[in-house]
DNA sequence: CAATAAACGAGACGGTACGTCCCGTCTTCAG
DNA sequence: CTGAAGACGGGACGTACCGTCTCGTTTATTG
């Protein structure tokens, strides 16, 4: 649920004006599911056959058959719909594997996120949400949570059993995360390269070997 | 200059929709560079006062005391005139260093890159730019040509030079220079944690020595 | 009560588009009084408060400590409403005077009813429910037997008083209540002057003596 | 034009609430005339076909092709735009008669009238009208000067011809005016009875020679 | 050094989405 | 099992910005 984030941990730009709110909470016991459902299949429907840019809160209230202020009422704004919908369909796509090699299970994981990376206009989808919640903290707060948080952990697990294999010393993860996640994460955004499976084995093997040690590993 | 792209590589997400054009083409000779400097200038001004989602052409065109007309005459829309103002105030700022260390250069240039993201929004202003990328080609090619070629000409620099120095033997650099900029540009995006210079150390280390050097790592 | 009238009489605009109302008729016997007036009491303080046009049926039902549907079981709009609130308030408010002389009579009458005019917006409130009468023919009705039969019928009063005493021969009273009535309704509609007691000395001159006999009656 | 009043005379109501209006006036100098009269069109239009109470600005620029913007550019509301139509379409549409007779002219001014009151739903635009301008004072100042001053000029000249002719003496003609229109505009309004040639003979003969005219009134 | 054509400022325009408001209906839940 | 509370679908509101389009005016190349 978007707009009931209770963690509030400290986070890294600034989400200042979000302010107001003060105006009447609705009641969510009374919140009708039918709506609910309808507005966010209508929003990935709309994603798939629009993109984030051209789609509007009165189409989504249009197609899903329900006041604009339905969607108000439940909503700060299109990003937050958008982003509910989105997770709810891409979440939990990919499989943890774990075969008792780090570097196996690191570059399956990775392929497979990339397959998953074709619907709902993916890249473009996250680059508009990114976008989004550099003006709407609590957006920011959620979106981390559904989005990041969540795929962050898969990866930690990989790690964390290479760990309890002795296949790795321990070592702060979030860097490491961070070195696994942000790479495919640019070119996602960007568009510069690919996301293929040469960009995945090469990305697994310079981060795990570091690229200094490379010259010896003409193996791979 | 935006508009007036010649490179057309090939590019990894579709970009369609940016048609139209066939307008009238004015005369660059007879461009009013007042009028042009007053507008980069306007538009640089709010996106430090407002930023890029709350900012508009009437709003720049206001400030910058002329036409919105003479806007659209020169640039498709709000994101290219602000790719150019952003482009123009964030250009070459950081020096490339040549210690004869390739890990010394390296941790300078990020450090330095960290701290010429406190101007402009700047991880916001990137944001919008990144999405306002998926919906316009030509911006698109712009962008990749400002921003993104330039700083990772100069990551592969480093390396480059670390490679004469023979510090390092030749390997893929595009792979590299993603590895480099894919976490920052990943944290800078999402917030989740800081650029800091303890996330700077961490991340050259693990990328130089990489994440399994402690152990015996014959076995990959 | 509005919404049951039993007339029928011809009337000389369409009411046509009244329709609705087929819907289940709640029983009267069973309607709660305590809200029923809660409900004119909130619509009579609205209407000193904020006036008719900025008057909505929420904002009734809320100061009332009512739901909506409560006020829609019982009456089909606004105007309805409010018509039974101001005619309740606004009824017998001025007594018969029979003093035996036809010019004092209506004189006095006629200087009552302004001194009435300046509750709750009177002229303002009227306005609207004359526009109202003209889209609802329910209300149409109800208005003409709430506020203009009873009012005609206490100058109809005054006249045969006056011919009993035989201080006047009998004739058309129709027009001459119109007559009375007609520019009083008009100065306080439209507003362009005032309701004073010299409009009303010279208006009942006119009336009793004639325009073109008036160049004798130099006495009043 | 409804925007520019000269007038301020003093008003016999409050109009308080109309405030504001600091917001950038327009200049009238780059006015569309196209624009201008295809919205007064579409209202008169939409008056003949729905009558005021269902009629939208939004239907109004919807059917004269022009954006609402425009239409709120160049006047606050519906009824101001409503009153510029039908302002227009029912000037000057009934002649003054000068026949040597006062009972006459008057006579046949008023059956001209009533036959004026045929087109575009007058009774119930003017009772909407009259409603609005209890709001807004813009409004109610060009109404008055629109609709209700040229009337009254008209009789007014009416009874001066007769003064001229010396079938009348001098005498305060506001009143008078009061008692032509007064009654015509109740009967108008509330709709109880018809505006035939019976009420318009009744009403003139009653005017002129008074309703006590057959007996003896010296007493008064 | 005109003249002439283009860019310019100003800003109205058609269009469209915004987010709010109220309507009148329908659903839920507490007494 | 009534009735308050209030969410709902519908739709108009008035605002804002978009990008296009006149208008004159200014400016700078060209003949």
């Amino acid at each position: 649920m978007v707009p009931l984030p209770e963690s509030t941990s400290a986070r890294f730009f600034d989400d200042s004006v979000n302010g107001s709110s003060a105006s009447k909470v609705p009641n969510p016991r009374r919140r009708s599911e039918r709506a609910h459902q309808a507005i966010l299949n209508a929003a990935a429907e709309l994603l798939e056959e629009v993109g984030y840019a051209d789609m509007t809160i009165q189409a989504i209230a249009a197609k899903a058959g329900v006041s604009n202020k339905t969607i108000y009422r439940w909503w700060s704004n299109k990003a937050a719909v958008v982003m509910e919908a989105f997770a709810e369909r891409t979440a939990n796509v990919v499989a943890i594997p774990n075969t008792g090699s780090l570097r196996d299970d690191l570059l399956a994981f990775i392929q497979a996120s990339f397959v998953a990376h074709k619907t709902m206009k993916f890249g473009s989808t996250m680059a508009s949400l990114v976008a989004a919640i550099h003006t709407d903290s609590t957006l920011a707060e959620a979106f981390r949570e559904q989005f990041i948080a969540r795929r962050r952990a898969a990866v930690r697990q990989i790690f964390e059993q290479a760990i309890e294999h002795d296949e790795l010393s321990a070592l702060d993860l979030d860097v490491v995360i961070d070195q696994v996640y942000g790479p495919i994460f640019y070119r996602l955004l960007v568009g510069h390269a690919p996301l293929d499976n040469q960009f995945a084995e090469t990305l697994v093997n310079n981060l795990l070997l570091g690229v200094t040690k490379s010259k010896n590993s003409s193996k791979f």
